[in-house]
DNA sequence: ACACGGACTGAACGCGCGTATAGACTATTG
DNA sequence: CAATAGTCTATACGCGCGTTCAGTCCGTGT
């Protein structure tokens, strides 16, 4: 009768330590609570992942795998402009939720995530380039980042943007959802025209230029 | 010789309460901690606050209200894109660390001010299309809360900005610090020419715009 | 002078937390 | 069949939490 939940009893504990953070957040993510959720014992949590610490990181070990797994498909499907685009459409349960959840957190296995994903957008966006689909850029590294921290802030703040535009990027499927438009409307509109307006943009730029310049300079100079 | 501190202890303590927070989280935040910081005992944090549900408003609502002050203060001092500008070069102290830790929480005094961060922010933009500055949206309300939760977003997102670019959106004084280039420049870049290249741009915004007829049809359709 | 009320402290309360431990049950192995 | 190893529960420990409370101090009004 294995075939309600032929999962390990490990697993099926991290699984609802990990529905758990997605729906109730890292803070009050308890051991007991995880246990009821998975239907055992605190105790047992404990036997399995040594402390809560443990568990944490088996979480999030898991989560970033499972990532990188959907991320490689989406490679083999061919090339993309958002790498976040995949984990939108494919169904990755609560996992867009633990992200969420998590991204506040200083954990080393996230920041590693969050690294290979801006690593990947780069790569993306410079394919994106040759193919003539997406401008180039003077600094690629700068604007890949940029990028993912926007992608990424969207999905932190999902409590904002369900309350303003009735848009859930948590939600599964939520790439498939059509309220998704709410969204990505106004997205593809700044990314397809910008924003700004010449000449005012040019100048705008102008001046960062120049603050950029002296932040560069000054490091020849001694301490006076 | 009141130089020394001549405020409140109440408003010490409700001080020492967004320091506390700014830097370490609303969960590591405990009255006791609190009461260290501020040099009283944690008994005094309650009876000023009558429980720490009720310090925290206080400090959300303090910070809502400074917020609106220096966005009163960019409002006189003539027309700016980015609301959220004002608040970069005003020295807010702790205030947007602050803000960047509690924008997950859902508390509704930061929820509303969010929602005044938007309907600002589309007021200005507004400002800014009728000056030539802005390009016109054909959903101004959407485009000012995408733009504002990218803002935001970023700002939550500080830990892993700073890994990343090695700039901190919530150290005081940000807009001034000649390393924001690192980020503003990326940002005015998108934001000047955009980011997608035609026609490969109005292809993909035409299916958005395909998406957003079919999430608005089948409202008049039964259940079936 | 004296009563009063707010500011403030220090000790104490109950609670839920992470975790340790002892033991029961079960499957595996020789 | 007996021994072993792993899974799992129940109970308990210590800790830090938010909060309460009794009591002290002190400025003010009468």
């Amino acid at each position: 009768m294995r075939s309600v939940d032929d999962r390990t009893t490990k697993s099926r504990i991290r699984d609802a330590a990990i529905t758990c953070i997605a729906e109730h957040g890292v803070a009050d993510t308890t051991a007991r609570k995880v246990a009821a959720e998975a239907g055992v014992s605190a105790g047992l949590v404990i036997h399995h992942f040594g402390s809560m610490e443990g568990l944490r990181e088996a979480c999030d070990h898991f989560v970033a795998t499972t990532i990188r797994s959907y991320k490689e498909d989406a490679i083999a499907g061919g090339p993309n402009i958002d790498v976040l685009a995949a984990l939108r459409n494919a169904d990755v349960g609560p996992l867009a939720a633990y992200l969420a959840e998590v991204l506040n957190e200083d954990s080393p296995t996230v920041a590693r995530l969050v690294d290979e994903l801006v690593a990947d957008a780069e790569a993306y966006i410079e394919q994106g380039v040759e193919a003539g689909m997406v401008l180039p850029s003077s600094d690629p590294r700068g604007r890949a980042v940029v990028l993912t921290i926007w992608s990424l802030g969207a999905l932190v703040l999902h409590r904002h943007l369900k309350r303003m535009l009735d848009v859930d990027p948590t939600s599964p499927g939520f790439g498939k959802d059509p309220s998704f438009a709410a969204y990505a409307g106004p997205l593809y509109e700044v990314y397809t025209d910008g924003f700004l307006a010449e000449p005012f943009a040019t100048n705008l730029r102008r001046s960062i230029a120049e603050a950029q310049d002296l932040a560069q300079a000054p490091e020849n100079e001694g301490t006076s």
